[in-house]
DNA sequence: ACAAAAGTGTTCACACTACACCCATGG
DNA sequence: CCATGGGTGTAGTGTGAACACTTTTGT
Protein backbone atom coordinates (compact mmCIF):
# COMPACT_ATOMS: atom_id res chain seq x y z
CA UNK A 1 0.00 0.00 0.00
CA UNK A 2 1.45 3.29 -1.06
CA UNK A 3 1.25 6.26 1.32
CA UNK A 4 -0.81 9.09 0.27
CA UNK A 5 2.09 11.26 0.42
CA UNK A 6 3.12 10.02 -3.44
CA UNK A 7 0.16 10.04 -4.67
CA UNK A 8 -0.53 13.50 -5.55
CA UNK A 9 2.67 14.05 -7.44
CA UNK A 10 2.95 13.95 -11.24
CA UNK A 11 4.85 11.36 -12.89
CA UNK A 12 7.30 11.78 -15.67
CA UNK A 13 8.71 9.53 -18.49
CA UNK A 14 11.93 8.32 -17.88
CA UNK A 15 14.64 7.29 -20.61
CA UNK A 16 18.21 5.92 -20.70
CA UNK A 17 20.17 7.11 -23.07
CA UNK A 18 23.77 5.07 -23.84
CA UNK A 19 27.06 7.16 -25.35
CA UNK A 20 28.72 4.25 -26.80
CA UNK A 21 32.39 4.53 -27.79
CA UNK A 22 34.84 2.60 -29.52
CA UNK A 23 38.26 2.32 -30.51
CA UNK A 24 39.57 1.40 -34.24
CA UNK A 25 41.93 3.25 -36.81
CA UNK A 26 43.68 5.32 -34.21
CA UNK A 27 40.16 6.96 -33.45
CA UNK A 28 37.64 7.35 -31.22
CA UNK A 29 33.76 6.20 -32.42
CA UNK A 30 30.75 6.92 -31.29
CA UNK A 31 27.78 4.36 -32.51
CA UNK A 32 24.78 6.48 -33.45
CA UNK A 33 21.06 5.48 -35.03
CA UNK A 34 18.56 6.78 -36.49
CA UNK A 35 15.92 7.72 -34.39
CA UNK A 36 12.94 5.57 -35.48
CA UNK A 37 9.98 7.29 -34.32
CA UNK A 38 8.41 10.94 -34.36
CA UNK A 39 9.25 13.75 -33.23
CA UNK A 40 12.46 14.11 -35.57
CA UNK A 41 12.39 10.41 -37.18
CA UNK A 42 15.58 9.79 -39.05
CA UNK A 43 17.35 11.98 -37.32
CA UNK A 44 20.99 10.81 -35.66
CA UNK A 45 20.42 10.01 -31.92
CA UNK A 46 21.98 8.05 -29.32
CA UNK A 47 20.83 4.66 -28.16
CA UNK A 48 18.69 4.91 -26.21
CA UNK A 49 14.80 3.34 -24.47
CA UNK A 50 12.49 4.36 -21.91
CA UNK A 51 12.91 3.03 -18.31
CA UNK A 52 10.49 -0.14 -17.06
CA UNK A 53 8.91 -0.49 -13.96
CA UNK A 54 10.99 -2.93 -13.04
CA UNK A 55 14.74 -2.40 -13.69
CA UNK A 56 17.18 0.12 -11.75
CA UNK A 57 18.70 2.69 -13.97
CA UNK A 58 21.57 0.88 -14.25
CA UNK A 59 19.77 -2.53 -15.52
CA UNK A 60 18.21 -0.25 -18.48
CA UNK A 61 21.54 1.32 -19.55
CA UNK A 62 22.58 -2.41 -19.39
CA UNK A 63 19.83 -3.55 -20.95
CA UNK A 64 20.15 -0.92 -24.31
CA UNK A 65 23.94 -1.89 -23.98
CA UNK A 66 23.20 -5.62 -24.92
CA UNK A 67 20.51 -4.92 -27.19
CA UNK A 68 22.80 -3.16 -29.47
CA UNK A 69 26.09 -4.32 -29.17
CA UNK A 70 25.31 -8.29 -27.76
CA UNK A 71 28.25 -7.84 -25.26
CA UNK A 72 27.83 -8.26 -21.73
CA UNK A 73 29.97 -6.86 -18.22
CA UNK A 74 30.41 -3.73 -20.13
CA UNK A 75 32.44 -0.68 -18.60
CA UNK A 76 29.52 1.69 -17.82
CA UNK A 77 29.69 5.09 -15.79
CA UNK A 78 26.43 7.70 -15.64
CA UNK A 79 26.77 10.39 -17.20
CA UNK A 80 23.79 12.57 -15.74
CA UNK A 81 20.18 13.49 -15.82
CA UNK A 82 19.31 16.04 -18.14
CA UNK A 83 15.80 17.44 -17.17
CA UNK A 84 15.14 20.65 -19.19
CA UNK A 85 11.30 21.12 -19.62
CA UNK A 86 11.47 21.12 -23.68
CA UNK A 87 14.30 18.93 -24.19
CA UNK A 88 12.32 16.06 -25.98
CA UNK A 89 9.99 17.51 -28.56
CA UNK A 90 7.56 14.63 -27.85
CA UNK A 91 6.53 14.89 -24.75
CA UNK A 92 8.03 15.71 -21.26
CA UNK A 93 11.27 13.48 -20.64
CA UNK A 94 13.72 12.82 -18.28
CA UNK A 95 16.72 11.39 -19.72
CA UNK A 96 19.70 9.80 -17.54
CA UNK A 97 22.65 9.41 -19.89
CA UNK A 98 25.34 6.88 -19.66
CA UNK A 99 29.04 6.37 -21.54
CA UNK A 100 29.95 2.84 -22.26
CA UNK A 101 33.04 1.57 -23.39
CA UNK A 102 33.07 -1.23 -25.92
CA UNK A 103 35.53 -3.64 -27.49
CA UNK A 104 34.83 -2.82 -30.97
CA UNK A 105 38.09 -5.67 -32.82
CA UNK A 106 35.24 -8.05 -32.47
CA UNK A 107 31.92 -6.00 -33.15
CA UNK A 108 29.29 -7.51 -34.60
CA UNK A 109 28.59 -5.38 -37.80
CA UNK A 110 25.22 -7.30 -38.69
CA UNK A 111 23.58 -5.20 -35.55
CA UNK A 112 24.81 -1.94 -36.96
CA UNK A 113 22.69 -3.01 -40.06
CA UNK A 114 19.73 -4.35 -37.97
CA UNK A 115 19.12 -1.24 -35.96
CA UNK A 116 20.48 1.87 -38.54
CA UNK A 117 23.37 2.09 -36.74
CA UNK A 118 26.81 3.90 -37.67
CA UNK A 119 30.02 3.92 -36.02
CA UNK A 120 30.99 7.87 -36.31
CA UNK A 121 34.42 9.18 -35.69
CA UNK A 122 34.09 11.65 -32.64
CA UNK A 123 35.46 14.66 -34.20
CA UNK A 124 32.89 14.38 -36.94
CA UNK A 125 29.74 14.10 -34.87
CA UNK A 126 26.42 15.07 -36.97
CA UNK A 127 24.15 17.25 -35.22
CA UNK A 128 22.11 14.93 -32.83
CA UNK A 129 18.43 15.20 -31.59
CA UNK A 130 17.62 17.15 -28.67
CA UNK A 131 20.45 17.41 -26.42
CA UNK A 132 22.39 14.54 -27.19
CA UNK A 133 25.06 16.70 -28.28
CA UNK A 134 25.64 18.36 -25.06
CA UNK A 135 25.13 14.74 -23.28
CA UNK A 136 28.29 13.54 -25.61
CA UNK A 137 30.26 16.35 -24.48
CA UNK A 138 29.48 16.09 -20.15
CA UNK A 139 30.29 11.87 -21.46
CA UNK A 140 33.73 12.82 -22.98
CA UNK A 141 34.49 14.98 -20.29
CA UNK A 142 33.44 12.49 -17.86
CA UNK A 143 35.53 9.93 -19.70
CA UNK A 144 38.99 12.16 -19.46
CA UNK A 145 38.30 12.45 -15.63
CA UNK A 146 37.68 8.50 -14.68
CA UNK A 147 40.34 7.80 -17.66
CA UNK A 148 43.46 9.91 -15.74
CA UNK A 149 42.63 8.96 -12.57
CA UNK A 150 41.36 4.96 -12.75
CA UNK A 151 42.70 2.35 -14.91
CA UNK A 152 39.35 2.43 -17.55
CA UNK A 153 41.26 3.19 -20.20
CA UNK A 154 41.54 -1.18 -21.04
CA UNK A 155 38.25 -1.56 -21.13
CA UNK A 156 38.59 -0.40 -24.50
CA UNK A 157 40.50 -3.29 -25.34
CA UNK A 158 39.75 -7.53 -25.54
CA UNK A 159 42.48 -8.37 -22.88
CA UNK A 160 45.56 -7.37 -24.78
CA UNK A 161 46.92 -4.06 -26.68
CA UNK A 162 50.08 -2.80 -27.65
CA UNK A 163 51.94 0.27 -26.95
CA UNK A 164 51.84 2.42 -29.78
CA UNK A 165 47.64 1.76 -29.88
CA UNK A 166 47.26 2.42 -26.29
CA UNK A 167 48.98 5.79 -26.53
CA UNK A 168 46.92 6.57 -29.92
CA UNK A 169 43.57 6.18 -27.87
CA UNK A 170 44.96 8.43 -25.07
CA UNK A 171 45.20 10.85 -28.10
CA UNK A 172 42.33 10.19 -29.25
CA UNK A 173 40.13 10.59 -26.01
CA UNK A 174 42.34 13.79 -24.78
CA UNK A 175 42.72 15.17 -28.21
CA UNK A 176 46.48 16.31 -27.87
CA UNK A 177 49.69 14.66 -28.99
CA UNK A 178 51.83 12.97 -26.46
CA UNK A 179 55.60 12.01 -26.36
CA UNK A 180 56.29 8.32 -27.04
CA UNK A 181 59.04 7.95 -24.68
CA UNK A 182 57.16 9.93 -21.81
CA UNK A 183 54.48 8.16 -22.55
CA UNK A 184 56.23 4.52 -22.08
CA UNK A 185 58.04 5.17 -19.14
CA UNK A 186 54.94 6.29 -17.13
CA UNK A 187 53.66 2.83 -18.20
CA UNK A 188 56.74 1.26 -17.54
CA UNK A 189 56.81 3.08 -14.06
CA UNK A 190 53.33 2.15 -13.03
CA UNK A 191 54.50 -1.73 -13.23
CA UNK A 192 50.71 -2.67 -14.06
CA UNK A 193 51.23 -3.94 -17.22
CA UNK A 194 52.86 -7.83 -18.36
CA UNK A 195 54.19 -7.57 -21.73
CA UNK A 196 53.69 -10.68 -23.52
CA UNK A 197 55.60 -13.18 -25.99
CA UNK A 198 53.14 -11.94 -29.06
CA UNK A 199 54.04 -9.88 -31.51
CA UNK A 200 51.30 -7.41 -33.46
CA UNK A 201 51.95 -7.31 -37.11
CA UNK A 202 49.52 -5.52 -39.14
CA UNK A 203 50.49 -2.52 -38.55
CA UNK A 204 53.38 -1.91 -38.74
CA UNK A 205 56.43 -4.43 -40.46
CA UNK A 206 58.56 -4.96 -37.23
CA UNK A 207 55.48 -5.70 -35.08
CA UNK A 208 55.03 -4.07 -31.56
CA UNK A 209 54.69 -6.22 -28.39
CA UNK A 210 51.19 -6.98 -26.88
CA UNK A 211 50.58 -5.85 -23.03
CA UNK A 212 47.69 -6.53 -20.60
CA UNK A 213 46.52 -5.11 -17.97
CA UNK A 214 47.29 -7.42 -14.74
CA UNK A 215 44.66 -7.00 -12.00
CA UNK A 216 47.17 -8.16 -9.42
CA UNK A 217 49.87 -5.35 -9.66
CA UNK A 218 46.84 -2.96 -9.89
CA UNK A 219 45.72 -4.47 -6.44
CA UNK A 220 49.08 -4.08 -5.06
CA UNK A 221 49.76 -1.04 -6.53
CA UNK A 222 47.09 0.37 -4.70
CA UNK A 223 47.61 -1.79 -1.91
CA UNK A 224 51.24 0.37 -1.22
CA UNK A 225 48.75 3.43 -0.80
CA UNK A 226 49.89 5.01 -4.36
CA UNK A 227 47.02 6.16 -6.70
CA UNK A 228 46.62 5.74 -10.32
CA UNK A 229 46.73 8.23 -12.97
CA UNK A 230 47.60 8.73 -17.00
CA UNK B 1 -0.66 15.90 -29.31
CA UNK B 2 1.97 13.74 -28.11
CA UNK B 3 3.39 10.90 -30.36
CA UNK B 4 1.87 7.36 -29.22
CA UNK B 5 5.46 6.08 -29.20
CA UNK B 6 5.81 8.20 -25.70
CA UNK B 7 2.06 6.82 -24.39
CA UNK B 8 3.04 3.24 -23.59
CA UNK B 9 5.60 3.19 -20.59
CA UNK B 10 5.84 3.78 -17.37
CA UNK B 11 6.05 6.91 -15.50
CA UNK B 12 7.63 7.74 -12.34
CA UNK B 13 7.85 9.86 -9.30
CA UNK B 14 11.02 12.03 -9.46
CA UNK B 15 12.44 13.46 -6.37
CA UNK B 16 15.34 16.17 -5.71
CA UNK B 17 17.70 15.59 -2.62
CA UNK B 18 19.92 18.57 -2.17
CA UNK B 19 23.28 18.47 -0.01
CA UNK B 20 23.42 21.83 1.43
CA UNK B 21 27.02 22.40 2.79
CA UNK B 22 28.08 25.32 4.70
CA UNK B 23 31.55 26.06 6.36
CA UNK B 24 31.80 27.46 10.08
CA UNK B 25 33.94 26.88 13.34
CA UNK B 26 36.41 25.09 11.04
CA UNK B 27 33.83 22.29 10.18
CA UNK B 28 31.73 21.19 6.97
CA UNK B 29 28.26 20.85 7.95
CA UNK B 30 25.12 19.68 6.25
CA UNK B 31 21.70 20.70 6.77
CA UNK B 32 19.39 17.68 7.40
CA UNK B 33 15.78 17.73 8.35
CA UNK B 34 13.38 15.40 10.14
CA UNK B 35 11.54 13.33 7.52
CA UNK B 36 8.14 14.62 7.77
CA UNK B 37 6.29 11.65 5.99
CA UNK B 38 6.03 8.12 5.84
CA UNK B 39 7.62 5.65 5.76
CA UNK B 40 10.61 6.34 7.87
CA UNK B 41 8.95 9.35 9.68
CA UNK B 42 10.85 11.47 11.94
CA UNK B 43 14.37 9.98 10.81
CA UNK B 44 16.86 11.64 9.27
CA UNK B 45 16.60 12.91 5.83
CA UNK B 46 18.17 15.40 3.45
CA UNK B 47 16.36 18.44 1.77
CA UNK B 48 14.25 17.11 -1.00
CA UNK B 49 10.90 17.46 -2.51
CA UNK B 50 9.70 16.10 -5.71
CA UNK B 51 9.80 17.43 -9.12
CA UNK B 52 6.79 19.58 -10.67
CA UNK B 53 5.73 18.99 -14.18
CA UNK B 54 5.96 22.59 -15.03
CA UNK B 55 9.73 22.64 -13.62
CA UNK B 56 13.39 21.56 -15.03
CA UNK B 57 15.66 19.50 -12.93
CA UNK B 58 17.67 22.46 -11.88
CA UNK B 59 14.98 24.86 -10.97
CA UNK B 60 13.14 21.85 -8.71
CA UNK B 61 16.65 22.10 -6.94
CA UNK B 62 17.09 26.04 -7.04
CA UNK B 63 13.38 25.43 -5.81
CA UNK B 64 14.27 23.34 -2.84
CA UNK B 65 17.38 25.10 -2.00
CA UNK B 66 15.49 29.18 -1.81
CA UNK B 67 12.65 26.90 0.68
CA UNK B 68 15.07 26.10 3.13
CA UNK B 69 17.69 28.59 3.16
CA UNK B 70 15.97 31.89 1.57
CA UNK B 71 18.89 32.39 -0.50
CA UNK B 72 19.49 32.78 -4.35
CA UNK B 73 22.19 32.54 -6.65
CA UNK B 74 23.65 29.46 -4.69
CA UNK B 75 26.38 27.50 -6.47
CA UNK B 76 25.03 24.00 -6.85
CA UNK B 77 26.14 20.72 -9.47
CA UNK B 78 24.55 17.45 -9.67
CA UNK B 79 25.56 14.96 -8.28
CA UNK B 80 23.60 12.05 -10.22
CA UNK B 81 20.51 9.91 -10.82
CA UNK B 82 19.75 7.05 -7.78
CA UNK B 83 17.53 4.84 -9.20
CA UNK B 84 17.23 1.38 -7.68
CA UNK B 85 14.34 -0.61 -7.54
CA UNK B 86 13.45 -0.45 -3.91
CA UNK B 87 15.69 2.50 -2.62
CA UNK B 88 12.28 4.13 -1.52
CA UNK B 89 10.56 2.06 0.46
CA UNK B 90 7.13 4.07 0.08
CA UNK B 91 6.40 3.67 -3.67
CA UNK B 92 8.71 3.65 -6.80
CA UNK B 93 11.06 6.81 -7.10
CA UNK B 94 14.18 7.85 -8.92
CA UNK B 95 15.93 10.70 -6.71
CA UNK B 96 18.42 13.10 -8.59
CA UNK B 97 21.09 14.54 -6.24
CA UNK B 98 22.62 17.86 -6.29
CA UNK B 99 25.44 19.38 -4.03
CA UNK B 100 25.04 23.07 -2.77
CA UNK B 101 27.10 25.36 -1.20
CA UNK B 102 25.84 28.26 0.89
CA UNK B 103 27.21 31.32 3.07
CA UNK B 104 26.72 30.32 6.62
CA UNK B 105 27.65 33.54 7.93
CA UNK B 106 24.30 34.76 7.45
CA UNK B 107 21.88 32.13 7.81
CA UNK B 108 18.82 32.65 9.18
CA UNK B 109 18.45 30.46 11.82
CA UNK B 110 14.58 30.54 12.34
CA UNK B 111 14.06 28.60 9.34
CA UNK B 112 15.97 26.14 11.09
CA UNK B 113 13.32 25.72 13.45
CA UNK B 114 10.74 25.98 10.81
CA UNK B 115 11.73 22.64 8.80
CA UNK B 116 12.94 20.94 11.93
CA UNK B 117 16.42 21.28 10.28
CA UNK B 118 19.63 21.32 11.91
CA UNK B 119 22.99 21.58 10.88
CA UNK B 120 25.31 18.44 11.74
CA UNK B 121 29.32 18.14 11.25
CA UNK B 122 30.29 16.04 8.27
CA UNK B 123 32.12 13.32 10.06
CA UNK B 124 29.12 13.06 13.00
CA UNK B 125 26.21 12.15 10.33
CA UNK B 126 23.85 9.99 11.46
CA UNK B 127 21.98 6.99 9.52
CA UNK B 128 19.70 9.16 7.27
CA UNK B 129 16.76 7.50 5.21
CA UNK B 130 17.19 5.29 1.53
CA UNK B 131 20.51 5.83 -0.19
CA UNK B 132 20.98 9.53 1.20
CA UNK B 133 24.07 7.90 2.85
CA UNK B 134 25.34 7.12 -0.62
CA UNK B 135 24.65 10.59 -1.66
CA UNK B 136 26.43 12.38 0.83
CA UNK B 137 29.20 10.05 -0.21
CA UNK B 138 29.52 10.48 -4.18
CA UNK B 139 28.65 14.57 -3.24
CA UNK B 140 31.75 14.79 -0.89
CA UNK B 141 33.62 13.15 -3.42
CA UNK B 142 32.52 15.45 -6.23
CA UNK B 143 32.97 18.19 -4.48
CA UNK B 144 36.50 17.42 -3.96
CA UNK B 145 36.87 17.17 -7.45
CA UNK B 146 35.53 20.56 -8.45
CA UNK B 147 37.31 22.50 -5.23
CA UNK B 148 40.50 20.82 -7.00
CA UNK B 149 40.12 22.11 -10.63
CA UNK B 150 38.02 25.32 -10.15
CA UNK B 151 37.50 28.22 -7.74
CA UNK B 152 34.37 27.07 -5.99
CA UNK B 153 35.35 27.10 -2.46
CA UNK B 154 34.72 30.71 -2.45
CA UNK B 155 31.56 29.76 -2.22
CA UNK B 156 31.48 28.95 0.91
CA UNK B 157 31.97 32.63 1.73
CA UNK B 158 29.87 35.75 1.39
CA UNK B 159 32.76 37.94 -0.75
CA UNK B 160 35.56 38.16 2.05
CA UNK B 161 37.56 35.46 4.14
CA UNK B 162 40.73 34.97 5.60
CA UNK B 163 43.21 32.76 4.63
CA UNK B 164 43.44 30.55 7.98
CA UNK B 165 39.79 30.23 7.45
CA UNK B 166 40.64 29.00 4.02
CA UNK B 167 43.18 26.74 5.04
CA UNK B 168 40.46 25.35 7.60
CA UNK B 169 37.79 24.79 5.07
CA UNK B 170 39.62 23.11 2.46
CA UNK B 171 41.39 20.81 5.30
CA UNK B 172 37.37 19.84 6.17
CA UNK B 173 36.53 19.15 2.73
CA UNK B 174 39.63 16.99 2.36
CA UNK B 175 40.38 15.32 5.36
CA UNK B 176 43.76 16.46 5.86
CA UNK B 177 45.93 18.53 7.65
CA UNK B 178 47.90 20.96 5.56
CA UNK B 179 51.30 23.11 5.72
CA UNK B 180 50.18 26.71 6.13
CA UNK B 181 53.46 28.26 4.18
CA UNK B 182 52.57 26.15 1.38
CA UNK B 183 48.75 26.81 1.08
CA UNK B 184 49.76 30.30 1.00
CA UNK B 185 52.73 30.59 -1.35
CA UNK B 186 50.22 28.22 -3.88
CA UNK B 187 47.35 31.28 -3.41
CA UNK B 188 49.36 33.96 -3.65
CA UNK B 189 51.41 32.80 -6.52
CA UNK B 190 48.00 32.16 -8.61
CA UNK B 191 47.23 35.54 -7.97
CA UNK B 192 43.82 35.33 -7.82
CA UNK B 193 42.89 37.35 -4.42
CA UNK B 194 42.88 40.62 -3.63
CA UNK B 195 44.15 41.62 -0.04
CA UNK B 196 41.79 44.05 1.90
CA UNK B 197 42.49 46.07 4.50
CA UNK B 198 40.71 45.27 6.90
CA UNK B 199 40.88 42.35 9.78
CA UNK B 200 38.89 39.56 11.05
CA UNK B 201 39.44 39.61 15.01
CA UNK B 202 37.04 37.20 16.23
CA UNK B 203 39.17 33.88 16.23
CA UNK B 204 42.45 35.86 17.52
CA UNK B 205 44.11 38.79 18.97
CA UNK B 206 46.37 39.56 16.36
CA UNK B 207 43.74 39.55 13.52
CA UNK B 208 44.15 38.14 10.10
CA UNK B 209 43.75 39.74 7.17
CA UNK B 210 40.74 39.59 4.65
CA UNK B 211 40.86 38.45 1.30
CA UNK B 212 38.70 38.44 -1.87
CA UNK B 213 38.50 36.28 -5.05
CA UNK B 214 39.06 38.47 -7.86
CA UNK B 215 36.96 37.28 -10.86
CA UNK B 216 39.01 39.52 -13.42
CA UNK B 217 42.13 38.37 -12.43
CA UNK B 218 40.74 34.87 -12.34
CA UNK B 219 39.57 36.03 -16.39
CA UNK B 220 43.23 36.65 -17.41
CA UNK B 221 44.46 33.68 -15.45
CA UNK B 222 42.38 31.54 -18.21
CA UNK B 223 43.38 33.70 -20.58
CA UNK B 224 46.94 32.86 -19.82
CA UNK B 225 45.80 29.25 -20.91
CA UNK B 226 46.52 28.94 -17.16
CA UNK B 227 44.47 26.01 -15.54
CA UNK B 228 42.89 26.15 -12.02
CA UNK B 229 43.91 23.68 -9.40
CA UNK B 230 44.06 23.60 -6.31
C1' DA C 1 68.05 -0.42 -49.92
C1' DC C 2 64.52 2.04 -48.20
C1' DA C 3 60.26 3.18 -46.03
C1' DA C 4 57.62 2.87 -41.85
C1' DA C 5 56.77 2.15 -37.36
C1' DA C 6 58.93 0.27 -32.74
C1' DG C 7 61.81 0.96 -29.27
C1' DT C 8 65.12 3.36 -26.00
C1' DG C 9 67.86 7.68 -21.84
C1' DT C 10 69.17 11.97 -20.41
C1' DT C 11 68.71 16.72 -19.18
C1' DC C 12 66.22 20.64 -17.48
C1' DA C 13 62.63 23.32 -15.40
C1' DC C 14 59.26 23.64 -12.28
C1' DA C 15 56.11 22.29 -8.66
C1' DC C 16 55.57 20.12 -4.29
C1' DT C 17 57.46 19.01 0.37
C1' DA C 18 59.45 19.71 4.61
C1' DC C 19 60.65 22.66 8.04
C1' DA C 20 61.11 26.93 12.50
C1' DC C 21 60.92 31.29 14.02
C1' DC C 22 59.15 36.11 14.86
C1' DC C 23 54.94 39.19 15.16
C1' DA C 24 50.80 41.40 16.98
C1' DT C 25 47.43 41.67 20.38
C1' DG C 26 44.00 40.93 24.27
C1' DG C 27 43.61 39.60 28.63
C1' DC D 1 54.12 39.15 30.27
C1' DC D 2 52.38 35.40 28.25
C1' DA D 3 49.26 32.65 25.52
C1' DT D 4 47.23 32.42 21.05
C1' DG D 5 46.97 32.35 16.45
C1' DG D 6 49.01 35.16 12.12
C1' DG D 7 52.50 35.62 9.10
C1' DT D 8 57.00 34.69 6.49
C1' DG D 9 61.53 31.98 3.17
C1' DT D 10 64.65 28.41 1.68
C1' DA D 11 66.58 24.11 0.39
C1' DG D 12 65.83 19.54 -1.39
C1' DT D 13 63.30 16.21 -3.94
C1' DG D 14 60.48 14.28 -7.42
C1' DT D 15 57.58 14.65 -11.46
C1' DG D 16 56.56 16.20 -16.10
C1' DA D 17 58.47 18.06 -20.57
C1' DA D 18 61.65 18.33 -24.24
C1' DC D 19 64.40 15.99 -27.34
C1' DA D 20 67.10 12.20 -31.65
C1' DC D 21 68.74 8.16 -33.00
C1' DT D 22 68.90 2.94 -33.72
C1' DT D 23 66.30 -1.36 -34.74
C1' DT D 24 63.45 -4.40 -37.33
C1' DT D 25 61.40 -6.12 -41.31
C1' DG D 26 58.30 -6.29 -45.48
C1' DT D 27 58.38 -4.79 -49.99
Amino acid sequence: MIPAYYTHNSRFLIAVDCIILGFRHKELHLLLTRRPVEPLKNEWSLMGGFMDEKESLNEAAEKILYRYTRQRNIYMEQVGAYGEVNRDTGDRVISVAFFALVKMENFDTSLARQFDARWTHINELPRLVFDHNQMVQDALKLLRYKVSTEPVIFNFFEKRFTLPALQDLYEAIFQMPLDKRNFRKKLTTMNLLDKLEMKEKESSKRGAFYYSFNQKKFARYLAQGKRFSL
